[in-house]
DNA sequence: ATGAAAGCGCTAACAA
DNA sequence: TTGTTAGCGCTTTCAT
C-alpha cells in the first residue's frame, strides 16, 4: 500500500492539508467535527508523516555517526552502549560504521556518513590512520567531530581518552608497593599513543621507587596478541635473575602470560604477580582471577557524545564551538594473581 | 559558516539553480566555463548537497535500524557488525538501539526508529516482550521488519535464529559417542524458545543412544550465571552416583561448573568432561580450554539484513513481500574439556 | 547551453 | 476556524 500523504487526508476530508496538518497536532483553533474527520482519515490511511520531510523543514536531522575500527570487541561495545544511550536521551539516534582498522574504508565510511547527513560524527582512528585531511574536510563543511580513545593531534578536535599513564603507573606501583623490586612490562607496538603511555607510566613507577629500568624486562609485542605473552613470559623467566612480576600491555597478553607460567610449574603469584590491562571479563574467571586496569568504555562513549552534541547545538546557535580534551582515569582492579601470599594473611606468623 | 546551498552557488557564478545542479553531476550539455565557473564556486564555499533535500526528492532513505537486547554483548556485537557490513555494502546506513531487556523501552526505541524515517527493522526481542503489537504497527505502515535470535511466532515476519537443537544435539552425542552414558544437563529458564530447544536436543540425543532421561542429571537456571553453573556441579557431584559429564546451556555457566569441579579435585575431563554453548572467547583460554557449541552470530547479522533490504527493495517495486525463516547451524568446538584420556593416546597401554 | 517552473511532503506566517 | 501562499534544498521536464 502506498504511503498515505497529508494530501490524501485532505482530499478524503475535503480540506487543505494545512487543516489536515494543524488538526494532527491539535492546535488551538481547530473545528471538532473536522479535526474528527481528520483524525478518522488519518486513521484509517495508515497515516504516518514523512520524517524526511518534517526534517527538511525544520532543519533538524537528529543523527550522528560512528566509526570505530571494529564493532565485535568489548571495550568498543561498551563505548557505543555509552553513545547510543547520552544520543538517545537526547532525541538522537546514532548510525554505527566501522573501519576494520583500515585506512582506506575508514575515508570511505566517513565519507558515507557525510553524504546521509549526520549532525556531527564520533570517530576512534583506525591503527593505519596517519593522515587526518578526510576528518578536517568533514569539519570545514562545518560538520563537527569527535575523537575518542585513538586520536590524533593533528586534528582540531575534542577528544575523550583513557589515562593509560596513570593506569599503568598504578598496576606498577601495586607491584613495586609489595616489596617487588624485579617488574618487568610486556609493552605494545612503538607507535600507537596509548600503547605508549602504558610504557611511560611503568618507567615513572618505577623511577617513583627509586628503581632504575632494565632493559632485559621490557619486551615489545608486534601484534599484542596471547602468543606473545607466552613466548615472552618464558623469555622472562629463563633470565639468570627472572623477575618477581610482570606487568602487561594487555589482558590477552596477561592471559599468554599466566599460560607460560602455570606450563613453567611457577605459581601466580607467589612466585610470580601478573597485571594485565582493559579488565576483560576473562579475568576474573581464570584460576588465579588476574589483576587488571580497567578503562571506563561507557563512560568515554558518554562523555564523547554530551561533547559533540554540544558542539552540534553550539554551532546551530551560531556560538563559538569549545573544544574540550577529556582524560578519563583507569582503574586498577586487583586481583589473586597481583596479590602476595602476606597481604592475604593478617601478619608474619 | 553557514551551510552553502545551490542557490548561493547561483548566485555567485550568476545563473540559475538548475544549471548549477546540473553542472556539478557533469550533465552532457554544460557549457564548460560556467561549469568551471560553478565547480569554483561550489568549492569555494564548501558546497555540500544538502542529503535531505536529495532523499526526500529521490524517495529513498537507505538507513534500516536495529534494536537489540544489549549493545555489549559478544553474540550481538558479532551480529551488528555483519549487519553493518551487508547495509554499508548496498549504500545503506545502520542505526542502533538498545532494549536494555526492557520490553517498554523496546516500544520506545522502535516507534523512535520509525520516527526517523528508517526503511525497515532488524530486531532481536527483549526477554520480557510477549506481546508484538508495537511490531505489527509498523508493518501496517509499510515498514517491514525482520525477527532475529529471539522471535515471536506472532509476528508474521521473516526470521534468523541458530539451530540451537541441532547444536545441542552434537554436543550430547559428542559425550556419548565417546562411551560416556551419564551426562548431566544444566538448562536455561522454562519459557524462552532457544534455551527450552537446548533441553530438546539433549533429550534427542539421550533417546538416540537409547538412554532415558534422568531427573537428577537435569538442573534448572533462573538467571544463566556463573554462580548457578557452581552450584548445580557441586549437586551433581554429591549425587550417589555422579555424572560423567555436563553440557551446559550457556558458557557462563560451564565456566562456573569447572570451577566447582576443580575446587573439589576432579579433573577435567578425566573424571568430569565438559561442555558449554556459545563459544565465548574465554573456552579457549582456560585450563582446561572447554568445549563449545559456537553460534553464528556474524552471519545471523548478514542473513537478517539481507532479508530486510530484500523485502524493503519489494515493497519499493510494489511486489509480493515473501518471507523467509533462516534457520542457521550451531557448530561444536571440541577441545579438552570434553576429549576423555582415550582420545588422545593411541590405545590402551 | 540555460532558464523557468513544478513538485517531493511538510510547516507556518499571513489572510480571510 | 480555515484557506492561501511561500519555502525547506534539490531534481527534472519542458521550453527557449
Amino acid at each position: 500500500m502506498k504511503r498515505a500523504t497529508l494530501r490524501d487526508i485532505a482530499q478524503a476530508v475535503g480540506v487543505t492539508v494545512a487543516t489536515v496538518s494543524r488538526a494532527l497536532k491539535d492546535y488551538p483553533d481547530i473545528g471538532s467535527a473536522t479535526k474528527q474527520a481528520v483524525l478518522a482519515a488519518a486513521e484509517r490511511l495508515h497515516y504516518a508523516p514523512h520524517p524526511l520531510a518534517v526534517k527538511l523543514r525544520q532543519k533538524a536531522y537528529k543523527v550522528v555517526g560512528v566509526v570505530v575500527p571494529q564493532i565485535v570487541h568489548p571495550f568498543f561495545s561498551g563505548v557505543i552502549s555509552g553513545i547510543v544511550d547520552v544520543a538517545e536521551a537526547q532525541g538522537y539516534h546514532v548510525i554505527l560504521s566501522q573501519s576494520d582498522e583500515s585506512y582506506e574504508k575508514e575515508i570511505r565510511v566517513t565519507q558515507m556518513l557525510q553524504a546521509t547527513g549526520v549532525d556531527g560524527l564520533l570517530v576512534c582512528l583506525s591503527d593505519q590512520t596517519v593522515d587526518v585531511a578526510h576528518l578536517q574536510a568533514l569539519q570545514a563543511y562545518d560538520l563537527p567531530v569527535v575523537l575518542f580513545d585513538k586520536i590524533s593531534s593533528a586534528l582540531d578536535a575534542s577528544t575523550v581518552v583513557t589515562n593509560d599513564f596513570q593506569g599503568a603507573y598504578d598496576a606498577t606501583a601495586h607491584l613495586l608497593a609489595q616489596g617487588l623490586t624485579r617488574v618487568a612490562h610486556i609493552k605494545g607496538p612503538a607507535h600507537p599513543e596509548n600503547t605508549r603511555q602504558r610504557y611511560a607510566g611503568y618507567l615513572a613507577a618505577l623511577a617513583a621507587y627509586g628503581l632504575p629500568p632494565r632493559p632485559e624486562y621490557v619486551a615489545e609485542c608486534q601484534h599484542v596478541v596471547h602468543a606473545e605473552g607466552f613466548a615472552f613470559a618464558q623469555q622472562f623467566m629463563a633470565l639468570p635473575e627472572p623477575p618477581q612480576a610482570i606487568f602487561a600491555v594487555t589482558d590477552a597478553v596477561a592471559v599468554g602470560a599466566l599460560m607460560a607460567l602455570r606450563q613453567a610449574g611457577l605459581r601466580v603469584p607467589q612466585d610470580v604477580a601478573l597485571v594485565g590491562f582493559s579488565d576483560w571479563a576473562v579475568c576474573e574467571l581464570l584460576d588465579p582471577p588476574i589483576s587488571s586496569v580497567a578503562q571506563p568504555g561507557y563512560e568515554i562513549g558518554r562523555q564523547a557524545s554530551e561533547l559533540l552534541l554540544r558542539e552540534i547545538q553550539q554551532l546551530r546557535d551560531d556560538e563559538p564551538v569549545a573544544h574540550a580534551h577529556r582524560v578519563l582515569d583507569a582503574t586498577l582492579r586487583v586481583r589473586q594473581s597481583s596479590l602476595r601470599a602476606a597481604d592475604f594473611s593478617p601478619a608474619v606468623r
